[in-house]
This record gives C-alpha cells, sequence and structure tokens, in this order.
DNA sequence: TTCCCGCCAA
DNA sequence: TTGGCAGGAA
C-alpha cells in the first residue's frame, strides 16, 4: 500500500491526518454492505448510489436487493413503464430520483453499450447524476483516483483538517481540493480512501455524538487538538416536512401507488383536506411526470393507462 | 437558494 | 419535536 507521505513527522492542520491509519481502519471495519461485494457491476453501483441520495443505508437495502434482481441491467430497467419503476421505489422519497435514475438507464442502454460510464464529465451528463454521483460511481465502481465527498465526508475534512465543529458554509470546491489533496497518488488506494472517509463519517465521526474513543484518527485530528470546539458557523435551516407541500404530494402519491389503476379525483381529495394545497400539488406531481391524467379525468401513475 | 420524501433516534 | 440523512436541479 502506497504512503502519499514522505515525513514521519506529527502531522499539522495543514496536511490533514495519517491516511494509512484510516485505510487500515477501513480494511478491518467496513461494513459489508451488497453494493460493495465483488463482481457488483457500474449498474449495481449507480443504483444504489442515486437511492443513498438523502435515504439512510437501512432503508435503501431492501429495495436495492430487488432492483438488482428484478433489474440486473440498465435495459432491464429501461424496458419497465415509469409507474412500474414508481411502485418499485416504494416509500424511498423524493421519486424524481427513480424516474432520472428510469430516463438515465434509457440513456446507458442506447448510448454507451449498457455498460455505465467509468469517466466523470460522461457521468455528470446522464440525468439524476451529479457531482457527488458521478465521483461516487466513477470510484467505487471502477476503481478511479477523484474525490468524493458527500456530507460524511465534508464533516470529516472540517473536523480533522480544519479543527472545526462541523462543516459550515458549504464550499464544494474548497472541499474536493482538501480530499484531493489527502488521496495517495496510486488509483486503488486513493479509491478506498475514499470509502475510508465516508465510512468514518458515517459509522464513527457522526453528527451527533461522534465516536472519538474508536476514531482510527484521533492522534491526527485537528479537532482534537483544537479541544473540540462547538460548531461556531451560521445557524443551520430546519428542513421541515409536516404540513408542507413535499408532505402532501408524497400522500398524493401514495394513493397512486398503492391503487391497482387510475383513481378517481375524490380518492384524492380524502389524503389532504386543505383544498387549495392539494390542488397546487396535484398540479405539480402533474408537471413533474410523476402523475398523468387520464382521458376520462382520472388520475394515475405515468404510463400505466 | 429553495424545493423535493420519509423515517427514526435523541 | 427536532436533526440528520451516500444530493440534484431549477
Amino acid at each position: 500500500m502506497a504512503d502519499n507521505r514522505t515525513t514521519e513527522a506529527p502531522r499539522s492542520a495543514e496536511t490533514g491526518p495519517d491516511t494509512t491509519e484510516l485505510i487500515d481502519w477501513f480494511e478491518h471495519n467496513a461494513r459489508a454492505l451488497p453494493w460493495r461485494a465483488p463482481g457488483t457491476t457500474g449498474w449495481g453501483v449507480l443504483v444504489s448510489e442515486t437511492m443513498l441520495q438523502q435515504t439512510p443505508v437501512s432503508r435503501v437495502l431492501p429495495i436495492w436487493q430487488e432492483w438488482m434482481e428484478r433489474w440486473p441491467r440498465p435495459s432491464d430497467l429501461a424496458a419497465a413503464s415509469q409507474a412500474e419503476v414508481l411502485r418499485a421505489w416504494g416509500k424511498l422519497g423524493y421519486p424524481r430520483r427513480a424516474l432520472r435514475l428510469h430516463e438515465a438507464a434509457g440513456a446507458i442502454a442506447s448510448e454507451h453499450d449498457d455498460v455505465v460510464p467509468a469517466d466523470v464529465d460522461t457521468l455528470l451528463a446522464l440525468p439524476g447524476i451529479g457531482t457527488y454521483t458521478a465521483r461516487a460511481v466513477a470510484t467505487f465502481a471502477y476503481g478511479r483516483r477523484a474525490p468524493v465527498v458527500d456530507t460524511n465526508v465534508r464533516r470529516v475534512v472540517a473536523r480533522a483538517v480544519h479543527g472545526a465543529g462541523d462543516a459550515g458554509n458549504p464550499s464544494p470546491k474548497r472541499d474536493l481540493a482538501d480530499v484531493e489533496a489527502l488521496l495517495p497518488d496510486d488509483e486503488a488506494t486513493a479509491a478506498k480512501l475514499s470509502a475510508a472517509l465516508m465510512e468514518l463519517g458515517q459509522t464513527v465521526c457522526t453528527a451527533r455524538s461522534p465516536g472519538c474513543e474508536v476514531c482510527p484518527i484521533v492522534g491526527d485530528c485537528a479537532w482534537q487538538r483544537a479541544g473540540r470546539p462547538a460548531y461556531a458557523g451560521p445557524p443551520k435551516k430546519v428542513q421541515r416536512f409536516a404540513g408542507t407541500d413535499r408532505q402532501v404530494r408524497g400522500r398524493l402519491l401514495d394513493v397512486l401507488r398503492a391503487a391497482e389503476g387510475p383513481v378517481n379525483r375524490q380518492q384524492l381529495d380524502a389524503a389532504w383536506n386543505e383544498a387549495g394545497q392539494r390542488d397546487r400539488c396535484l398540479d405539480s406531481l402533474l408537471v413533474d411526470g410523476l402523475m398523468e391524467q387520464t382521458d376520462d379525468g382520472r388520475f394515475a401513475l405515468p404510463g400505466e393507462h
């Protein structure tokens, strides 16, 4: 294993922690997540990364397994209807992700020979794939050396490198540069470190109660040296859910997922009693393509009638 | 910047 | 009751 360091001297806040310790820890403590199993295709990794956007691992596990059995290749998903895909998405949340993945599958099947691209820029051109997911797929599926920065890595870097209580103003460019500076030259080792940073942030260096007593880089952590200061940035915005359009949209879509086919207006009206908000959300679902209206005025999942 | 879902631990 | 989640797009 290559060490990206050339000195044995203690790390400073500028150079960051000793990443070899972290990689060693990861090799012994990584969870056996199914999409990490040897032989997982780029498609399997892309599906997992898309499902994991803003959604905890435990909720993704069973759905990912179902999808891999049902749609083992991009062309398999592309051949399914939008309604089938939305039903199979279940209650993972943010169902627009499912439609974008369906669309991306079609593009991969028709333009990339049914193989998920390994190049970051090519991945970025696909719907639903942004900075994080493109880099995650290139790194975790194909072993490329590319900084992968999610909310966990951002927090680890803020603490271990900068000595801050938590990530403050999101600065994607700085985060990418910080992680880039940590990555060793060797591609495979760099990919492993990227996974290790995420694993550390999710299982040890957590937002609420960091497990510094079991942290492999605690001796190298700028946050420790600074006395573990509390978060000092601007107040984080609380993302409300109860009573929002997001909840109403979820309720309306849930009616359609549970129904065999098209439903009438009365069935949707029962899902929310404030008519103005309900109608607004109904319109937005139609605009987003998450719902369609039949010729006789009923409502259905897209591509179902 | 704001909007998109839904679940659970604290 | 709230914070936090393997983010992306307009």
